[in-house]
DNA sequence: ACAATATTGCTAAGATTTACCATAATGTGA
DNA sequence: TCACATTATGGTAAATCTTAGCAATATTGT
């Protein structure tokens, strides 16, 4: 599967505007719309777009506190991570969820709550009562100057 | 800017499916096609959706290496600080950077790059040069279970 | 240079978006 | 509870967009 500039070019724009009309797409990049939509739809038959998605604002939606959270394990057993993975799938909260190298952690969790009795719920509800879970450093977002879902795309 | 159920079941599957038409949404959701719109056209005129984006697969583009980034700072100035942030955006490979709590960093930065040698490249030559760096802990994500940008919508 | 292959741009049919308006539903104050 | 004001809905139609087929053009390899 290789990219041609068209589709490189395609890919940069349809990361930032997802919604963006083919007729307009075509026209940014230069093409007629008919094989730009031939284009987008290859891309997307390969797997290579994984689909479109709508961001919204935490902050409007009264999600005011984002909380990076490094999870320690007691013992590095296949079934306690499946077991926690399993579980953490249920919280509508964990927006991430990545199995890390490092000394300090195992899981590293981003989670958005509506404020510090939410967390506070979530810590002591939710995350602890799981099976495994030795130790939880959490550390808060005061505010995030960089946050995409945009790759960047190799010249 | 109070949400009823319609609102709310609209944010919920356009959060999941960015692209879904109009008709399928006011299908989705018990409506005609002439209010689903007006209430979309609503929630983005009031800010609280942000965009619409396409998520593409990182593998597919060879980029294998995810890393979180903790960053320490010399100082704690507010010239330091917006001087890092700016020089970080200038770097396509920098898909989050957030400004965080806690004792060991004051920045956690998500980084995406093709393998161990371009993060060696990012290491080196673009990030411990921004004055002010005086210390970097990385963590390489092995496996990401969660990873969604899908808000929590309250009930 | 030439043949084979792949890609483009045009076209037209079908589907979708979108604004308007009459009707229905909801909420408010007396 | 009722009348009234306000708001939201659903149908309609025009404009726009999507999308597949096909002839023409461009690209690739020998």
């Amino acid at each position: 599967m290789k990219l041609d500039r068209y589709d490189k070019h395609i890919l940069e724009i349809i990361q930032q505007r997802g919604k963006l009309s083919n007729q307009e797409l075509a026209e940014a990049i230069n093409l007629s719309p008919s094989p730009c939509l031939r284009r987008v739809k290859q891309l997307e038959e390969s797997g290579l777009i994984e689909g479109y998605v709508t961001i919204l604002n935490a902050r409007k939606l009264g999600l005011t506190l984002i909380c990076f959270m490094q999870i320690s394990m007691d013992k590095h057993t296949p079934d306690r991570f499946s077991h926690f993975e399993a579980k953490i799938a249920e919280f509508s909260e964990v927006l991430e969820c990545h199995l890390v190298t490092g000394q300090s952690a195992d899981y590293l969790l981003k989670v958005i709550v509506k404020d510090m009795d939410d967390f506070q719920q979530f810590l002591l509800n939710k995350l602890t009562p799981i099976e495994g879970v030795s130790g939880v450093h959490s550390s808060f977002v005061l505010k995030s100057p960089i946050n995409t879902t945009a790759l960047p795309i190799s010249n």
